[in-house]
DNA sequence: AGATTATATTATATTTTTATAATATTATAA
DNA sequence: TTATAATATTATAAAAATATAATATAATCT
């Protein structure tokens, strides 16, 4: 079924989000355009696993980039994945936000 | 720093979203409450499998569960997990569409 | 040209996920 | 009460993701 395909691209997008190094370079690119040099002080990463993060991220067309210099600038390919970031974190504030009421009920 | 708590939660959500099965799961859900034995007729995964993807999305707190008699009923814990997964859906459709405008320019 | 800086790539070890297989639990029915 | 049905749990094998280490590439600077 063509369901399916969509169900595993929808699995795949998730997983790629799916780290911590990574939701950390969305964010560091939320604000705009940066070059590698200035995110990697930002983390505690090597350089070469923070590279790899990159990678997987343009892989799935996350994130784009192009080179300027010896350096190289990434940013967000389209909002709507800052956008999917920011949807989690309400997701999780809910989250948090019901269980504190449920802690209150049990008081 | 608590923006790394928060970071780290993110991703933790992300990777529970991560797997076909557990879309497809949500998917199910998305309509109201179901018992795993209608479920799992929708799914050719081996049922021991697909009660351990069960209990990851509820050990995350995405879906909870109760008994009915022999059968188990699971439903989606809070609406903007159905969300989630639909601004991902959302986000995919976006990524087409643009590398469909991509293919269009190419021409 | 040779050295240095920024980044990517590759190979591989380590860790984590996932699937499979077997068994356990709990409720119902015969 | 034994059998069956629905589901969960546990152990483990297989696969995939991740981190580390080493090396490569490409641009700039001396």
């Amino acid at each position: 079924m063509a369901e399916d395909i969509v169900i595993k691209l929808t699995a795949e997008l998730f997983k790629t989000l799916g780290h911590p190094v990574r939701i950390k370079i969305l964010h560091m690119l939320a604000g705009g355009e940066r070059c590698v040099c200035e995110m990697i002080e930002e983390t505690d990463v090597e350089q070469s696993n923070f590279s790899q993060h990159l990678g997987l991220l343009k892989k799935q067309g996350l994130i784009d980039s192009r080179k300027d210099g010896q350096r190289v600038i990434y940013w967000i390919a389209y909002p709507s994945v800052t956008e999917l970031v920011r949807a989690a974190e309400q997701t999780l504030s809910e989250q948090i936000s019901h269980s504190h009421s449920l802690l209150k009920f049990l008081k």
